[in-house]
DNA sequence: TCATGTGAAGACATTCACAGCA
DNA sequence: TGCTGTGAATGTCTTCACATGA
């Protein structure tokens, strides 16, 4: 569909659209690649070498229009319908990341969310209605949801997984702190808390 | 200190680590390089090139020896003395990953939250006491800690990253969406799930 | 002069391919 | 034979160095 990216080319573009959104909702229009590059602790180098990727040109002296650039960005990133996606483990971090999300990008929706707990379903979440898990494969379907982040404990991630991908799930986020194994065109990201705090304490105690 | 690890083994140390005291626990006693491999959705080469690294030796032939290899790989990730860790803001994403980790490292230990609500100050989560913000510096240094995680909403991960380097903090665990800017002797790590969400709804779409 | 865009070099990470051991 | 350990090749990512343009 587009030429390829580099992987970390596509995080960093996540997050330097969200600081341009931040930046043109303080009324700033242009930015340098070197401030880009202050303000998330890389180089500005790096920068100029995710924008080529995009294919993007600046106005030479003024730095990039910041407007052009989110959409430029959005172009490559989001999808051109709205991608649906639901969360299973209605706990404190399902809740979290819940509120987190809920609204902050346009083409991203958290449209549902599960729990096996009879006390959390029926209940709403910041827009999100919690569905039992026995209905996750109908409701997966009917909402066209491809996205699923697992916040459930670690023994029942890999059972949840296997419901999502037989649903027909096309992406999974695992927030627990089991490695999944899913059929290969599923794409999965391991999102492990564990493993970063660890190495934190590596890091500080050298 | 050590020779030094690259930043990948280091991460995948820690998963390896975790699945090795989960087959210990079962009572399995020796493992293959494709077994941990298969779990872990990596290549046997790749654990191998890993464990290489620590300079442990196989007995031929049966694996690893797991119980060998946990404290070998403990040896490298883990200090010699237990290193504290606080949680700052004990909403839902903290009050998740604080009873997520209580007692899961025994060289990693939460020794306080923070937060700036009333009715969350002395609140007791999974043995973690909930301390007001104004206590922040004085707690960090008489319980010497070493490690911050942030979990406050995102207005506020800014002064709390400097309160806490002020504090005399050595790591950082950053769980907002806030990139933070922080002097270049403290270790940062970015811990981003908007980021994450992205870029499994990059790949989805293609 | 000051910032961008980029070829080329360098650093880092993974995989190939195979020797060697039990 | 089946697995480990590892040199060498490949692939990916970052940085250097500098030409170019306003």
């Amino acid at each position: 569909m587009q030429l390829k990216l580099p992987e970390k080319t596509i995080e960093r573009l996540s997050q330097y659209r969200r600081i341009l959104l931040n930046c043109s909702a303080n009324g700033k229009e242009h930015i340098f690649s070197h401030e880009l590059a202050a303000l998330l602790n890389i180089t500005a180098v790096q920068v100029r070498r995710d924008i080529m990727f995009l294919g993007y040109s600046s106005l030479q002296r003024k730095g990039y229009d910041i407007r052009d650039l989110i959409h430029t960005i959005g172009n490559l990133l989001d999808n051109q319908e709205i991608i649906h996606v639901a969360v299973i483990g209605l706990g404190h971090l399902g809740t979290a990341i819940s509120t987190y999300f809920k609204g902050k990008r346009e083409k991203l929706d958290i449209v549902a969310a599960f729990d096996i707990h009879p006390d959390k379903i029926g209940k709403v979440i910041a827009d999100v209605t919690c569905y039992p898990m026995s209905e996750l494969n109908d409701i997966v379907k009917q909402q066209n949801i491809s996205i699923g982040m697992i916040t459930v404990p670690p023994e029942q991630a890999a059972e949840v997984a296997d419901r999502l991908v037989t649903a027909g799930i096309k992406g999974i986020l695992n927030f627990t702190t089991v490695p999944l194994n899913v059929s290969p065109d599923v794409y999965l990201e391991e999102y492990d808390m564990i493993t970063a705090l660890e190495k934190v304490a590596y890091f500080v105690k050298k």
